[in-house]
RNA sequence: GGGGACGUAGCUCAAUUGGGAGAGCACCUGCUUUGCAAGCAGGGGGUUGUCGGUUCGAGCCCGAUCGUCUCCA
């Protein structure tokens, strides 16, 4: 057992000392200590970030998958954002912070946990915190735990409280209101702070023993193995240590903080006026910092929003303060020091992380210019009303169209000396999240059918590095959510686990396989196939006879699509291979789609990948298919593998055994997935485009072996048809003869043009010469042929220019429809002529209808006999008109 | 997953009720001038993202689709 040096009295914890001392405390008590989990978890669908300690060892606590061991100690990254109003404002609040753990699974269990934080927490070689400054509370009928914290602990009854479900159970309010699944009552520990200040919750012990089963009473079912967990907050507890007010005070955010200060050029001080906004930048850098290092970039959807909130909601406090250029992305290289001791990993990423933040910061720069002059349309238009505030329903569109978040219009409209109309705002805002649909509520840990027969069956044996087909027996068939004995309803899906099966789970970005289950008397068609806690779940339908329970069947995966599958697979790691020796080390893997013969690939790179370098890239890929070098799989410890520079995910969970894929000695990969023998396999490998997909990442898309083939026949056959058509046979005399065919036809639309002016200039004298007199005024009625809309336009201009006070209708066929235009000279409109209201009353003729502007009006008709008598009607509607205009 | 907005010249954007597709910048030519965003005159540049519908007529209205931005979960 090992304990660190007693220290001194005097000298303050370090936050990195705690961390260690928890950890090794723990491991003393036979805890296996596990690396922090990912931030953003892959398999769990219920959380976009993980928010607590527990959450990585889910499926453990419910049971379901083998353990290695049956107590844990972690310390764990954290990232919940239902707080973000109180981060800065509090003492204590955070968006990202580490969460200290020990856990059971159905082994020690009230009396250890209870103890052991007792310990940690008191003994003068660990943290040696005064007992008197500490308090607990328990849940209300929770006898056991107030029995060892009193009569083993010796805690007095004054400093136990009893609290109700509301904050002494887990999940909150679990026994009235539920989940379903597992649950417990709880245990906190207080720290009252010397001075008088407020006690803090440093520590909650969880006791899981309950499952629960629909409403109460007689809800709460003891759990046959009983869990553990609990979690100490870390930079809390260093707060307590280090005897400062905040967390924001301690060795690893303070310096943040002041770091944050000199970037905005003001001194950062705690009380001071702009503490909260640094504090909160500081906060929300760190998170980012976080997440954008595993992968996430801030984007629209999921986890990346909630990482383009944070970062957009540091730029603004910094924006309000009166920086206008990006400058979040310059605190990341002081938080990668002062987290590298724990994480050494961010380093590797820095630069990436920086890039990706200022893009994203730029990017936001340009939302808000855009929503600037919208915003400034409603303050003049509130102004020039004479009201003192926006309207809120207006104010909300901002928001929710041009990305303006409420505190910046707040900001600005008060510059404006103008408030909001924070009822319409609230308003809007709750028809926009009922018009956007209802959450999903999803459970927080209960157990489906799937689990159930994993825990029964164990886990799928897993054969697709061996082949395409096996024998197998059925041992679980599921249908609309339930386990089914039998399947006979030809066409309905159903989810077949196997014993064994030869088929590869969708993972790692390689696609799940697609084939057939066939059995003596049946056969199911499997169109995709997923992985649940260690079980392979075959998606498919029924196509002939029955498949019961316990049938013997055949596996038999598709094996020409396998083969594409390999092929494009293999092919991605070359093309991870060859973008690192183009674009250098940071183009890293973000993420990947493998499927048959067609592979997705994202990587980090801050800029447009240019032709040149695709086709560098594209060559290199293909110069190493030609080599054909052997590839090769190993198993190995995951320390090892690194120790080798096998290239890994961020972000991505790795076991302690992990496969490396190795390709000659120039690819070296983590990696699950099912590839070629030999690189030469690939046949091609075409790169189809390259793109955006989010701040400091793009993406290749490319087709390989027979889709490549099929890509480039494609593109031949759409070029031979263009040149057949354009008769000319030679592609490479396309370009010049399509060039020659544009210019032809912009002469010739220039000409007929002219030709149209001309003669328009020529029957113009003819017209005028038949006009009517009518007052001072001169009315022209007439019929046109072979011409179009166009062309009565310019006989109207024309007319109108060579004639003084004119009133014009004039009349065409087609395309077997009435045309008609009206134009009435300037001075006739100011007395009130309008050829809007001639040229209605000529549309009704016609059958039709029409409008336009008092000085030119348009209109059409179906009924082509009786353009003459529109014209008629017309040339009545203007005299009428003119004489009025004359009285 | 869902809601909202936008898509017009190389760029930034305008176009009143559905009625002639425009401005500024940039570009080209000519003249003037040769010192910091030069001036003047002239000119080129458009399938109004794409497809369909309504209408006599669609940049504008309706539907679909693609793309961009944005909000909610």
């Amino acid at each position: 057992m090992t304990k660190p040096e007693k220290r001194l009295r005097c000298e303050i914890m370090k936050t990195n000392e705690l961390r260690e001392a928890y950890l090794k405390f723990f491991e003393s008590k036979n805890c296996v200590r596990r690396p922090s989990d990912v931030l953003v978890p892959q398999d769990d669908p219920t959380v976009l970030f993980t928010p607590a300690g527990m959450n990585q060892f889910k499926n453990q606590f419910l049971g379901i998958g083998q353990l290695d061991f049956t107590r844990a100690t972690t310390c764990q990254k954290c990232l919940r954002t239902g707080d973000i109003g109180n981060v800065g404002v509090t003492a204590y609040h955070h968006t990202f912070f580490e969460m200290l753990g020990n856990f059971s699974f159905g082994d020690y269990f009230k009396r250890e946990a209870i103890h052991w934080a007792w310990e940690f927490l008191t003994d003068s070689n660990w943290l040696g915190l005064k007992p008197e400054r500490l308090t607990v509370t328990v849940y209300l009928d929770d006898e056991e735990a107030a029995g060892i914290w009193h009569n083993e602990i010796g805690l007095p009854l004054d400093r136990i409280t009893r609290e109700d479900e509301r904050e002494n159970f887990w999940p909150a309010e679990a026994p009235s209101k539920g989940p379903d699944g597992v649950c417990g009552p709880c245990s906190e520990i207080y720290y009252h702070p010397p001075g008088g200040g407020k006690e803090v919750e440093i520590w909650n012990l969880v006791f899981t023993q309950f499952n629960r089963v629909g409403d109460p009473p007689d809800n709460l079912r003891p759990l046959p193995k009983k869990n553990i967990d609990t979690g100490m907050g870390l930079e809390r507890t260093a707060a307590v240590l280090q005897g400062v007010e905040s967390n924001y005070e301690i060795d690893i955010l303070r310096p943040l903080c002041e770091n944050v200060g000199e970037i905005l050029e003001t001194s950062y001080q705690f009380d001071g006026k702009t503490g909260r906004a640094i504090r909160r930048i500081t906060d929300h850098a760190r998170a980012c910092t976080f997440a954008i290092h595993e992968g996430v970039s801030p984007g629209s959807k999921e986890e990346s929003y909630i990482i383009r909130l944070l970062l957009r909601r540091a730029f603004l406090e910094g924006y309000l303060l009166g920086q206008k250029q990006p400058f979040v992305y310059q605190v990341v290289p002081a938080i990668v020091d002062m987290m590298s001791q724990p994480y050494p990993e961010l380093k590797q990423t820095l630069a990436n992380v920086q890039d990706t933040i200022r893009a994203e910061e730029e990017n936001f720069l340009g939302t808000i210019e855009r929503g600037l002059g919208k915003f400034e349309k409603l303050v003049e238009v509130a102004k020039s009303s004479n009201r003192k505030s926006l309207p809120g329903k207006e104010v909300f569109d901002l928001h929710q169209t041009d990305g303006f978040i409420l505190d910046l219009t707040f900001s600005l409209a008060a510059d404006q000396g103008l408030s909001i109309d924070m009822e319409g705002f609230r308003a809007a805002e709750t028809k926009h999240k009922t018009d956007s649909g209802k959450g999903i509520s999803w459970g927080v840990m209960a157990a489906g059918p799937l689990d159930e027969l994993q825990k029964s069956q164990g886990e799928t044996k897993f054969l697709a590095y061996e082949g395409v087909t096996s024998e197998a027996v059925v041992v679980g068939l599921i249908q609309n959510g339930e386990t089914v004995e039998s399947v006979n309803h030809v066409d309905l899906p159903v989810d077949v686990i196997l014993n064994q099966s030869p088929f590869y789970a969708e993972s790692g970005g390689q696609v799940g396989d697609v084939g057939v289950i066939r059995s003596s008397r049946g056969e199911i068609e499997i169109l995709d196939t997923q992985k649940h806690a260690g079980l392979i779940v075959h998606r498919g339908r029924l196509t002939s006879g029955e498949v019961h329970l316990n049938d013997s069947v055949t596996a038999e995966v598709d094996a020409v699509k396998r083969a594409g599958i390999r092929r494009a697979h293999s092919a991605t790691h070359l093309l991870h291979h060859a973008l690192h020796q183009v674009l250098g080390e940071h183009a890293t893997q973000r993420g990947s789609k493998v499927e048959d013969d067609h592979l997705r690939f994202d990587f980090s790179h801050g800029a447009a990948v240019s032709p040149d370098e695709l086709l560098k890239i594209e060559d290199i890929v293909n110069e190493r298919i030609s080599e054909g070098v052997p590839v090769s799989t190993n198993f190995m410890d995951l320390k090892d593998a690194k120790k080798l520079g096998a290239m890994a995910l961020f972000g991505e969970k790795y076991p302690d055994r992990v496969r490396v894929v190795e390709m000659g000695d120039f690819s070296r990969e983590l990696c699950g997935g099912t590839h070629l023998d030999n690189t030469g396999q690939v046949g091609l490998c075409r790169i189809e485009s390259e793109e955006n997909v989010a701040a400091g990442v793009r993406r290749i898309v490319a087709s390989t072996g027979k889709k490549a083939i099929e890509r480039i026949r494609n593109q031949e056959g759409l070029l031979k048809e263009v040149a057949t058509q354009l008769k000319t046979p030679q592609f490479q005399e396309l370009p010049r003869k399509v060039t020659q065919l544009q210019e032809e036809l912009k002469t010739l639309k220039q000409q007929l043009d002219q030709f149209t002016k001309a003669s328009v200039a020529g029957s113009v004298d003819d017209m005028l010469k038949n006009a009517e007199q009518v007052g001072d005024a001169r009315v022209i009625c007439e019929t046109l042929q072979g011409v179009d809309r166009e062309t009565l336009r310019e006989y109207a201009d024309q007319l109108r220019k060579q004639s003084g006070s004119v009133a014009i209708l004039l009349g065409a066929d087609i395309d077997g429809k009435v045309a008609l235009l009206a134009a009435v000279s300037k001075d006739l409109v100011k007395k009130g002529v309008k050829a809007g209201d001639c040229i209605r009353e000529a549309a009704k003729v016609v059958g039709g209808g029409g409008g336009g502007r008092p000085d030119l009006a348009e209109a059409g008709g179906k009924d082509t006999t009786k353009i003459v008598d529109a014209l008629e009607r017309g040339k009545a509607v203007y005299s009428e008109m003119i004489a009025k205009g004359a009285s």
